[in-house]
DNA sequence: ATTTTTAAGTGTTCTTTAGACACGTTTTTT
DNA sequence: AAAAAACGTGTCTAAAGAACACTTAAAAAT
């Protein structure tokens, strides 16, 4: 019976905190909560939780996200793992960081009220607790890089998009102005895109044609070799 | 008196666990340790060690490293968390993986003998305990992306090394074989190598030119913006 | 001593990719 | 009727990446 072989070894508080991205209104927005608990309390801060023995890390970043957003489903990656040893005056904690993608048009408006939450755009982040601002700096370097080399930018748009909502995303998230026939055709070029039959009319009464995201498409071609490379 | 606020709280155990990388006879190698203790004893593994009160990840990590190698200064970096609720059959235990580059010649043989650690070529690694072989694929994945956009092959080397070492290295890492010339080349418009009076004679009568990696001029020039891609 | 082998060193050409760049259409507003 | 706003589309140029071969030096083999 091998039990307890570390029982001489420190165990420290784990918690989880969430970046959650949002796209709206041509900016890149994060979500944000008005802490209700102590230390900092009525400071803005990440969403978190505290690891439960029974969860892996995933499982407790998805059930945070769930509980302030009522989505499921949703694209997340870790993200890394803070550890000073006085980040929290509280207590020992550790805290890994998640960050998430989610469609900031399908979140439950009432459940982010209840829980005191507020979208910010990314470049209005105010001063966080902790070291937060620090996961919301790293959790954009990382959207940045992974946005050139992975198809996730369609996680943050409705399922039908336009090409200038999609552009404008895409000048969003890499902070510089693309050149609109560039983008285009290299987006074409790629090849896994579905053009609709219908026109978002929205921001124009010439209307611009909806795209829809090929998953299926982009997943045979990635087994073929593709490499989507913006 | 902010103290006790997360009482009610589950606390972990946190392991940090080392993939170091070394490079030798054209071949990546990692350090793997024999376990000397339950469970899993006798198992190929990873070097380890738990997370002290008193330390941040970083410090144990380094802490870990210098442990089996008595090397200071090394480039190390944090890799991911593991966390599956029975990673351990011994106890609930969460693990930091940090992956970090040494040159191979500078270790202290002695000290890996006493530790009853050696050396695989990664393309040989043995079935490792727990989640450990993950670690090391996503450490190797890690490296191979880092290795194309910052100059961190030369942890590898010895500070004096030739065209054909920092070639064979990156094919190494790459998995791939590279062409002579256009590899040079491209190196060559970094201008960041100093190429020496010296010669390494020890793999042809001939000689070939030692070179050094010039760290500061490396680094004035990311200061105006270059971008250092293999 | 002649030939063969091994590693070092060096440029050019072609192909692909990235970047710059402008105008006609539709529809609403004035 | 003119102006303004959003949509949509193609070409040319520059830069980077990829393919590619021979000469020299020295030692090893015959």
């Amino acid at each position: 019976m091998i039990i307890n072989s570390y029982t001489n070894e420190d165990k420290v508080l784990l918690a989880v905190d969430c970046i959650i991205f949002g796209f709206d209104l041509e900016e890149l927005k994060i979500l944000l909560v008005k802490r209700s608990f102590e230390p900092e309390k009525g400071k803005w801060s990440l969403i978190g939780g505290f690891l439960k023995k029974e969860e892996d890390l995933d499982v407790a970043a998805i059930r945070v996200l769930h509980h302030l957003t009522g989505l499921n489903n949703i694209y997340m990656e870790q993200l890394y793992t803070y550890s000073k040893v006085d980040r929290d005056p509280a207590d020992r904690t550790l805290s890994v960081a998640y960050y998430a993608l989610i469609d900031i048009a399908k979140h439950d408006r009432e459940l982010i009220e209840q829980n005191s939450a507020k979208w910010f755009p990314i470049k209005s982040t105010p001063t966080l607790i902790f070291d937060h601002n620090e996961m919301v700096e790293r959790a954009m370097a990382r959207l940045r890089r992974r946005a050139l080399s992975k198809p996730i930018g369609f996680e943050l748009l409705q399922q039908k998009f336009t090409m200038r909502q999609l552009q404008k995303l895409y000048e969003a998230i890499l902070g510089k102005k693309l050149d609109k026939r560039n983008f285009i055709s290299k987006f074409n070029s790629f090849d896994i895109l579905i053009k609709l039959d219908e026109k978002d009319m929205s921001s124009s009464k010439k209307g611009a044609f909806l795209y829809k995201f090929n998953e299926e498409k982009y997943n045979r071609k990635v087994e073929e070799g593709f490499n989507f490379k913006i």
